[in-house]
This record gives C-alpha cells, structure tokens and sequence, in this order.
DNA sequence: ATAGTTATTGCAACTCATTGCAATAACAGC
DNA sequence: GCTGTTATTGCAATGAGTTGCAATAACTAT
C-alpha cells in the first residue's frame, strides 16, 4: 500500500493541481525531522531532480501557509523556517547570545491569547511562535 | 538654547562618532511621529543632503537597536519599522485581514515574561512587539 | 592647528524573498 | 486518448537587508 501524505490529500481535496514540484515540496516537508527552511528544501530537490525553481518553493509554503498545513517560524536567524502543522505546534525560546532553543509548550501562551479574546476580541495568531531573548547561561 | 537629542547625547557619551550621517539619521526617527522604516528615513534624508547610503542607515539602526536607543517592530508588512524607545515602548495587535492596528498596553505582557522567567528561568525580550491576528470586525 | 589612530562610511556584491508575465502542463469533459 | 481551460511554473527583475573591504574622516593627543 502507498501512504499518501497528508498535505497531498488536502491539496486534492481543495482542488489544487498535483503537481510534481508541489510533491516533492510537501515530501521535503514532511520527511524533514527539524524545521526546514526554503532554500534547504530547493536544494534538496535539486540534488535528485534540478527541475524546482526557487519561486515555486517559496509560493508554495505560502499555500500551505495559508492552508494550515505548515507553521512559519522567525527563529531570529534571518531566514524563516516551516514545519508541517500536523507534527504538533510548540513555541521556541531561543537565546540571542548563545543561539540555544528550547521548546515551550503550547499552554503557556493560551492565557494571553484569552486576554487578548476577551478585552480586545482579537483573535490572536500565536501558533508556532519564537520569543528571543536570554537563556539562563547567558544572563547578565 | 539648543536642545541636543538624547540619542546623539547618549552616542556621544558611549564614545562612538558624531558624523553627519548618524545625526541626520538619529533626527529623522526622533521627528517622526509614527513607526519609521529605514526606507523612508533615508529617502528623507537624501531629499536635503542625498550623502548618505542606505548600509550606512541599516548599519545606525543596528547600533541604536543594540543600545537600547531603539526598538524594532515587524508589524507584518515585510519590512521593518523603527520608533526611539524613550518616546514609550507598546505593543499593537495587527490585524492581517483589514490592517488595522490597535496599540497594546505593555503591562498585558508582563505575566507572560514572569512565567518564562520563573519556570524557565528564561529572560525574554517582548519590548515592542507586534501580534498578529484577527480584528473583532474581521473575525470568521 | 596638525598628525595619527581607527571607527565609520561608501561601494559593490550578495542573500532571502516577492512579483509580473508569458509559457507550460494538470485536470475536466468529451 | 485528445482538447481546452486556466492554475501553476520558470524566468528575470525587483525589494529589503547584510557584509567585506578599501577609502575617509572623527576624535585624541601633541
């Protein structure tokens, strides 16, 4: 049996066209065991099929973006990097002065999100975020 | 009497050079009465006196930002604006559906930094942040 | 005022990401 | 299977920001 992706049967679902660049996109995604950045799936595409252009990657996550299938994520290094939604979406600390992350549960951000719900009524996007700051190691 | 501006005071006093490009820079963001984003600064710059290249302001932002004389905001617009940190430090909600933009009052922050600190010992740096989401009136 | 030290600037090249437009190729309907 | 429609891609140009390096010019000490 063939194990379809999930972000591949979405896409079918939704009506967007199957293309062989959108799956080895999405197969990069998936099959990455950290967050991938864009132009770490290029060239991991273009090692086995050099037929990806650049602007397809990146118009890509932006589809899946918009879908939810992937969280983008600032992690302060000048690029972005992108996770598929369904692996679980956690937040970063991530330590400006040594570069250390760790993970942050989820939790820990609900309660401003309902907050900011109840005296703003603003819906909050704080999926998959970065805090920056200073780790324990590297306070003043 | 001249009023000489706090940051070119605090340049001076830290030991670094008063050049003409830094002053101008310096005066362009503390006259501004919004966010400010290096293009416009240096466009406003170069209307009166074009000697200034753009590394030069991304490079005086970098050091301000690094003093503490300024803080930068991604308010989601692909680029980045800039506002002097002794004129109030905020945080806004950005709407991505209409754009609007509600300021924040800091304080609904500093439960959140207390936690991080606390459990994770972890000092987080969240002056001037923008949160993205949904406005009441853009909601589902 | 002048000269020396070295921080700062300008330049040009580069990285990451986005976009308009014409060419291509998925998919639906026959 | 073939054909038409139009979503998607590739290309090339562009925007935002960064960086190495040589030239310049603040500041310090004389």
């Amino acid at each position: 049996m063939t194990q379809t992706s999930d972000m591949v049967a979405e896409l079918k679902e939704r009506g967007f066209r199957l293309t062989p660049q959108r799956m080895m996109i999405v197969s990069a995604i998936e099959s990455s065991d950290h967050h991938i950045s864009a132009d770490e799936i290029y060239s991991q595409i273009t090692e086995s099929y050099p037929v990806v252009n650049i602007s397809t990657v990146y118009r890509t996550l932006e589809l899946l973006k918009r879908l939810n299938l992937v969280t983008e994520t600032d992690l302060g290094e000048g690029r972005v990097r992108y996770h598929p939604f369904a692996k679980g979406h956690h937040h970063h600390l991530v330590c400006q002065t040594c570069g250390s992350m760790t993970d942050l549960d989820e939790s820990l951000l609900t309660s401003l999100e309902n907050s900011l719900l109840k005296e703003y009524s603003f819906r909050a996007d704080l999926r998959h975020l970065a805090i920056l700051g200073r780790c324990r190691k590297c306070a003043d």
